[in-house]
DNA sequence: CAGAATTTCAGTTGCGCACCTCAAAAATTG
DNA sequence: CAATTTTTGAGGTGCGCAACTGAAATTCTG
């Protein structure tokens, strides 16, 4: 603007234009701009065109905080999270909690129902036996016939339905809350061929179960970028750890056993302070590149330690806050801004830990 | 809590509790219950106890529409951007735009000022002369004396600091919004000599200018990892290609003719589009470790292409809308959630793009 | 052209809170 | 005990908007 290149005069007025400055400048009552504004009916084209000018003009814009106040609505959430759970349900249901608490200010109410979200049956069941009373759900979905006909039924009687963390992409939810699984696994699987250069070895790739998505998707995206684009490295046959770390330690140590040439390993589930141990008495822990998801306390430890190389996340609080903002928007009308809700890819080394 | 792990029976009141709902359990008048809630003196302390028993119990929260509404005030924030500016630069004003869009509905008012951040005096007389009526400040800020001077002498008159991107650590601004930019040179030496494998070689440092704090601390941190963790690699002394593509262009091709044994070019600043074309130029591109900052359209498409390994980002969305949270927190006098405002250190690889 | 049906508009109320005033009540003091 | 100070109550106002009520203006009908 200036020509000096500083502008930094007086600003402009801080005042804001009201429903009445527009009324007085269109010459019509506040309730006509009202219903000009709220899209009632009842208003000639005429007059429409005048409110609508004068709102051009004094660029007028609704304020927030006294239109939340007269509609006076509140909303109800229900959150539904795992029972029990590893660290990172244990974190996701924290920033719930947090996320509760900030909503409470903005008429918007989140009970969390704990359901045991790996058993289909129990899930559906929870959903269908949801209290009407709620607005919104957000679930962590599991690609199942009858979860995906819960969240569709629950969608036929106007209720949003935002998956979180785990999609049931062919249900009609609302939105989805989570990453891109095989965008993940992909990203593994180039830091994994890059991290081993051009040497030859034994890839392996231990998922929590495979018949959960987020993690047969993982694994599907790293197998794809392995094999086209570092054909030196074989993968195996990907384990089943159950997301135990006992079991997952008993499968790193055997396949640490049977594979000398093994130079990486790919964890897409959980079970990591299982692979820890069983790396650590190995003596291999700095040789094989060990490449897992979710920084918890035990995997960023593993991280500053040097056990493992990478960590792949989602930020479990940007997720609840945004299942929560999603749900609020659309019960309320407002737009979303896409890009604020898109959920990243983090990539955690030793250095760029938060 | 449910015996068969699920707990999805009504939920709990929807109702919030108002102050009046508080006065009355609290047998006092709604002045009384005010003057606790808002730290107003002259209420005996058993009185006080009494109230924020009521509090407790009802679990009363202000609805802070009503609370924004009454009090009725509102903020100006002046946002000093650089004039003209790189494509990281262009974004970041973008999305000061949008925030501005955003914060309108907030009572809140964002004003853009470009200056030439990069001329201390300038920058330090723009802020000198900014107009009293200003609640807060976002800069980008220059570490030099009378920057770090005019905004203490902000700071003093009351008004709030907050330095974005480019930080004044010894100033006392109020706030820093931008990433750890030694973290981010060391994640880039990390990223460099664990792609480089064990392979021997040079390695360049291209900054857009040493005088800048943030391309200083980049480089630092780069260097610092380096010849730590990977002695085998040699870093060359960091060049100045003053964040111009012509510029940066002569002298990465000069860097490929002189070094034949070049593997690896760390970018801290701009400039890309010339590093881009001398690499691609010298075919070279693919066995040359290119690595750099902030995710634009070119960066983009050099890492899609390959020319470009791994990018360093920082969010310009998220750190517009935390610098302004931080200031409309502050002015308001309302807690910030610490986490939430931490800006992340992204890296980005082809495999996950946003 | 009267009367009915419809469209268009103005006026009013209240959301929950902050902030203010003034007077009454209670506690403290000499 | 009276005089003084401290604490509390009652009440009001207004923030900017949504939503409702009822009346006036317009159009339609026979």
């Amino acid at each position: 603007m200036g020509g000096a290149g500083v502008t930094a005069g007086a600003p402009t007025a801080p005042v804001r234009a009201t429903l009445e400055d527009v009324a007085r400048t269109a010459g019509v009552s506040l309730a006509t701009v009202d219903r000009v504004i709220n899209r009632r009916e009842g208003v000639r084209a005429k007059t429409v065109a005048r409110v609508e000018a004068a709102v051009a003009k004094l660029g007028y814009r609704a304020d927030v905080a006294a239109a939340r106040l007269a509609r006076g609505q509140s909303f109800r959430f229900a959150f539904v999270l795992p029972t029990g759970g590893n660290s990172f349900m244990t974190h996701l249901t924290e920033q719930v909690r947090h996320t509760a608490d900030w909503l409470a200010g903005q008429r918007g109410f989140i009970d969390i129902l704990h359901v045991d979200v790996f058993d289909p049956d129990l899930l559906a069941g929870a959903l269908e036996t949801l209290s009407p009373a709620y607005h919104g759900v957000a679930v962590i979905a599991l690609d199942h016939p009858r979860v995906r006909a819960a969240i569709d039924d629950l969608t036929t009687r106007g209720v949003a339905v935002v998956t979180l963390v785990s999609d049931a992409p062919s249900s009609r939810r609302l939105h989805y809350v989570g990453i891109d699984n095989p965008a993940a696994g992909r990203t593994a699987a180039t830091l994994m061929g890059r991290y081993l250069g051009g040497r030859e070895g034994t890839v392996a790739v231990i998922a929590g179960s495979l018949a959960l998505r987020d993690h047969a998707e993982r694994q599907f995206g790293f197998h794809q970028i392995l094999s086209s684009e570092y054909p030196q490295l074989r993968a195996l046959p990907p384990l089943e750890g159950r997301d135990d770390s006992a079991r997952t330690r008993e499968l790193t140590a055997a396949l640490l056993v049977r594979h000398p040439d093994l130079r990486g390993i790919y964890c897409c589930g959980a079970g990591n302070r299982g692979i820890a141990d069983a790396l650590e008495a190995s003596g291999r822990a700095r040789e094989v590149v060990w490449i897992t998801h979710e920084l918890t306390d035990h995997t960023r430890r593993f991280l500053v330690r040097g056990t493992c190389d990478a960590i792949i996340n989602q930020d479990p609080g940007h997720e609840a806050r945004s299942a929560a903002r999603v749900l609020l928007a659309h019960c309320a009308g407002e737009p979303i801004s896409p890009d604020q809700e898109r959920i990243r890819i983090d990539i955690f080394l030793r250095d760029n830990l938060p």
